[in-house]
DNA sequence: ACTAAATATTTGTATATGCAAATATATTTT
DNA sequence: AAAATATATTTGCATATACAAATATTTAGT
């Protein structure tokens, strides 16, 4: 089906945020697995890969904001999935033996994720794509 | 300054995201002027530009659920910019006086926009990405 | 040492969005 | 014509996210 000729879909709002809704549903199936939303999923990897790791970080690293992120991590504390120590103004996050366990599942999802987008865009256009996506976004 | 290094950036997740969400926040600085987000004004252009426009069409155009379409036809018509008809299963949207007022201050919105974005990552550029994206949603 | 400024995190609140179900109407099938 | 299916829209509910303010702590300036 032809998609109508509206001029507003050659405005970068609505291509990128179609773009964006549509990865988002995509991940959204696969991280279905482990019972968490891809937010959830890759804020609980980048705390197994870097125990202790402040939410400050996690905040920069995921490009969320820091009350985001205390979202997030709330979420993951309910499921017994991290612990926050807090000692004076810095916290810190620690992966729990639960979250341990779940580590190879994880990355399971982000290598399908990846494999499914990739394989529907081509490998080399989604590294492309993700190299520019990235850059673009670094100039705003 | 540098951004991390972490292997997440180079997951189409981020970059999609992060990007959609700095291109949202340049539109809505624009469409501050006239008191309305980017997907209400754009809504609203639609429907002036299309009186009587149904919301199933508006979904289409914008890329968006019908419920959301109806969220956000229901503050437009408590701002009093548009009036719903219903006649058996149709709905048919038209814009008031007031909406018609307002046209020529969303349209320097929208190009305003444009100049933005577009003078930060090049005209060409920026209409090169629109395509690119908008190639990527529709494979996806 | 005390005050001011900077830093890290959390909380209160608001928003846009989607899914699934509900509602209402129109169309097709038998 | 009655029943089944399809279509259009709305509603109830859940979610992720952000901003601004609050909190708590550390660092710097005098």
């Amino acid at each position: 089906m032809k998609t109508t000729d509206s001029r507003y879909h050659q405005c970068l709002y609505f291509t990128s945020n179609a773009l964006a809704r549509k990865i988002e549903k995509l991940a959204i199936e696969n991280w279905k697995q482990v019972d968490l939303s891809p937010s959830h999923g890759y804020v609980l990897m980048a705390v197994l890969e870097e125990p202790g790791v402040q939410p400050g970080r996690l905040s920069d690293e995921m490009q969320l904001t820091p009350s985001t992120i205390t979202r997030l991590l709330e979420k993951l504390e309910e499921k017994k999935l991290v612990i926050r120590t807090t000692e004076g103004k810095i916290t810190n996050v620690y992966p729990t033996p639960k979250a341990k366990e779940l580590f190879p599942q994880l990355k399971k999802c982000v290598t399908a994720f990846y494999q499914q987008y990739a394989s529907i865009i081509g490998h080399k256009e989604s590294n492309q794509l993700v190299k520019t996506l990235g850059a673009i976004a670094d100039q705003l």
